[in-house]
RNA sequence: GCCGGCUUAGCUCAGUGGUAGAGCAACUGAUUUGUAAUCAGUAGGUCGCGAGUUCGACUCUCGCAGCCGGCUCCA
């Protein structure tokens, strides 16, 4: 796919934008003159800044960096201006096989990658090149006036990418940069991504002890730690509550499920690379060992179905569609919803896994509902609804809507194009009640149908998918679900799956940067710390944590000698959200002296007062 | 999977070919403390794993694994 944009897209561009684009050019220069060899590819600007994609012999690490900046400031000091000329697409050809585009001289070398953008360029459309000084570039625009706008730059990072974004095509070095108005702007925007490290929840899962990844357990498989449990069990419990207001039967099913049932489905065969290998039943093993047969034959077999095995599940579809199965319905009971904490294992390639946002094992907070036609608009709103419900409990407002539709050219999908034409519409009716922005995007649905994803950024600006809800026209057929219609006749049901927090592991995640590790009392893995001024109140603090314990409150006592202010320093880096200090006085009078963690000032209450406030604010899930 | 970087104590990190260091945490003792760090001491490491070069390797070379940043992917 071309990365090149519509010339109504580039006039779009912000003054930001452009500046941006502008400072990829300055790079560009800097880097022709420091390695006159390079072949630039493109450096358009992104979110935060912009890169240029180059094929260079020298390899460029953060070492360099320095010494691109400077000179890089020469360029800007020159302060030359852009210049836009428009020449004809014969004159660009000659131009860039005399490597002159991407370039601050005659070279002998042809500019590889402009002579093939060059033909990327429709006819007709006119073709442009900037210059700044001795530099050239085919470039569409727009830029800044002169170089000496770019003041406030960083080069941030170098990466690898691949020659139009394709795997199968050269690998490129991209180096990243940024650059702002002023330098105070950038200087804030640096500032920012520092305190944004510091949010970074493989950062915080670690201090606060909520999770863990061990090698010797394997790759993109999370521990949840005892603290990270209690968030995660007040996470499931919260869901559970609307799930029971909302009419959903919850179920239980097992990790794995014979090959056949993914046959079926269609997982099995097609989707064999992100999915953790088969498992082949032991005396097809044994027999197979017997025969001296290789693995390819028992690949072989197992993809043809000669052979019966089992799968780690890649998702719970199949098992809810065998519940749905087992009993006969009529239009009269549907919607059946069907709602599990289902686990999923995914081969996801290892390069792609990080934290808990990008997994191989992870539970979903997973739903199948299985309806009439003309109830599937009223069940995606409900879902909808379900997850703005489930996103505003947790302050989480800042997610954008995503309508994910098929790629029209793609033969990926499974189904009828009438049916996915029909599902389609169905979402985007539904996602037009919610009420917020959306964008609809091609290339993006599931195989089996479009979705409608919830998407959150992490505390590095990347994009995550959490709660999805997605329309399916084609699983019942494939497995020939039925429901006895007002006319007696069999009918197929519709299919909707929707899980609102996405997988609980991302999820988590993502909440703990939301939060910064500072959760709500009723997520809060320790919801209150007793603090004893000395060992002279201890045993007054162990009653107060009893009594605390006892109406259900997640509490502890700090037992150690530490003075006071060791204390509650330590309460404080372990984000709890109620401190209660007990010293003489206290005891004496029959009060606690409460502190909360994000507030500087003490109150003084009877423990009856704090327990009614705690307990309300945990059982009303206040933020 | 691809490109690059990184891997030293539980954590954060120093250490450039000659027997391994700091701060915090832990543990022990003293202290009995009034709202973000009391003092002293003790213990803790096959320097990710495996080969190689060398009289000698945490240090150099190669391979592997894991992590980090991108890319590609994400049913």
């Amino acid at each position: 796919m071309s990365e090149r944009k519509t010339l109504d897209e580039r006039n779009q561009m912000t003054d930001l934008e452009r500046l941006r684009h502008s400072c990829a050019h300055v790079l560009a220069t800097a880097i022709c003159r420091i390695w006159p060899d390079v072949q630039l590819a493109a450096g358009p600007p992104v979110e935060n800044g912009f890169y240029y994609d180059m094929d260079l012999k020298h390899r460029i690490s953060p070492e360099d960096f320095p010494r691109i900046e400077e000179e890089m400031k020469k360029v800007v000091k020159d302060n030359d201006s852009f210049e836009r000329f428009t020449v004809s697409r014969d004159e660009a050809l000659s131009l860039a096989k005399a490597g002159r585009l991407g370039a601050v001289a005659d070279r002998e070398i042809e500019s590889i990658f402009k002579v093939d953008l060059l033909h990327d360029i429709p006819e007709g459309e006119e073709i442009s090149i900037f210059k700044n000084g001795d530099f050239w570039d085919l470039c569409a625009g727009p830029h800044v006036g002169r170089t000496g706008n770019c003041k406030a730059f960083k080069v941030m990072s170098v990466a690898s990418s691949y020659y139009k974004g394709d795997k199968d095509r050269q690998s490129l070095q991209r180096i990243y940069g940024t650059c702002f108005k002023n330098s105070t702007e950038l200087l804030e925007h640096l500032t920012r991504l520092e305190e944004a490290k510091k949010r970074d929840h493989r950062r915080l899962g670690k201090e606060l002890g909520l999770f863990h990844i061990d090698e010797a357990v394997g790759q993109g498989l999370i521990l949840w730690k005892p603290k990270g449990a209690l968030v995660r069990r007040s996470l499931q419990d919260f869901i559970t509550q609307e799930l029971d207001k909302q009419g959903y039967s919850q179920v239980f099913t097992p990790h794995i499920g014979k090959l056949d049932l993914y046959r079926t489905s269609g997982h099995f065969p097609y989707y064999q690379e992100s999915q953790y290998p088969a498992i082949a039943e032991r005396d097809v093993l044994e027999k197979l060992a017997d025969e001296d047969a290789s693995c390819s034959q028992l690949l072989n077999g197992l993809e043809k179905g000669e052979y019966e095995g089992y799968l780690l599940k890649p998702m719970n579809c199949p098992h809810h569609i065998k519940i749905y199965a087992s009993d006969h319905h009529s239009y009269r009971d549907l919607p059946v919803r069907l709602a599990e904490f289902g686990t999923v294992y995914r081969w996801e390639q290892s390069g792609e896994l990080g934290g808990m946002t990008r997994v191989r094992g992870f539970t979903q907070d997973d739903a199948h509902l299985f309806c009439t036609p003309d109830q599937v608009a009223a069940e995606v709103t409900g879902c909808l609804d379900l997850v703005k419900k489930v996103l505003g409990t947790l302050g989480m407002e800042n997610y954008r809507v995503r309508l994910s539709l098929r790629d029209p050219a793609s033969d990926k999908y499974v189904g009828s194009a009438e049916n996915w034409d029909k599902a389609e519409a169905a979402l985007r009716q539904a996602v037009q009640t919610l009420g917020v922005e959306y964008t609809e995007e091609l290339g993006e649905a599931a195989f089996y149908g479009p979705k409608i994803d919830f998407v959150v950024k992490d505390v590095i600006g990347r994009d995550w998918q959490l709660g999805t809800v997605q329309v399916d026209y084609n699983l019942p057929v494939r497995f020939g679900l039925t429901y006895v219609g007002a006319d007696n006749q069999p009918h197929t049901p519709v299919m909707i799956h929707r899980a609102p927090f996405g997988s609980l592991e991302r999820f988590t995640g993502l909440l703990i940067e939301h939060f910064e590790g500072k959760f709500p009392a009723w997520l809060a893995p320790e919801q209150v710390r007793v603090i004893p001024i000395s060992e002279k109140t201890l045993e007054a603090a162990e009653s107060t944590a009893a009594l605390l314990a006892d109406l259900g409150v997640r509490v502890s006592v700090d037992r150690t000698n530490d003075k006071i202010g060791a204390k509650i320093r330590l309460a404080r880096l372990d984000r709890v959200p109620y401190m209660i200090v007990l010293g003489a006085k206290e005891v004496e009078e029959g009060t606690v002296s409460i502190r909360h963690r994000d507030h500087e000032e003490l109150e003084t209450k009877t423990l009856e007062e704090f327990t009614a406030q705690i307990t309300t604010e945990i059982r009303e899930r206040r933020l």
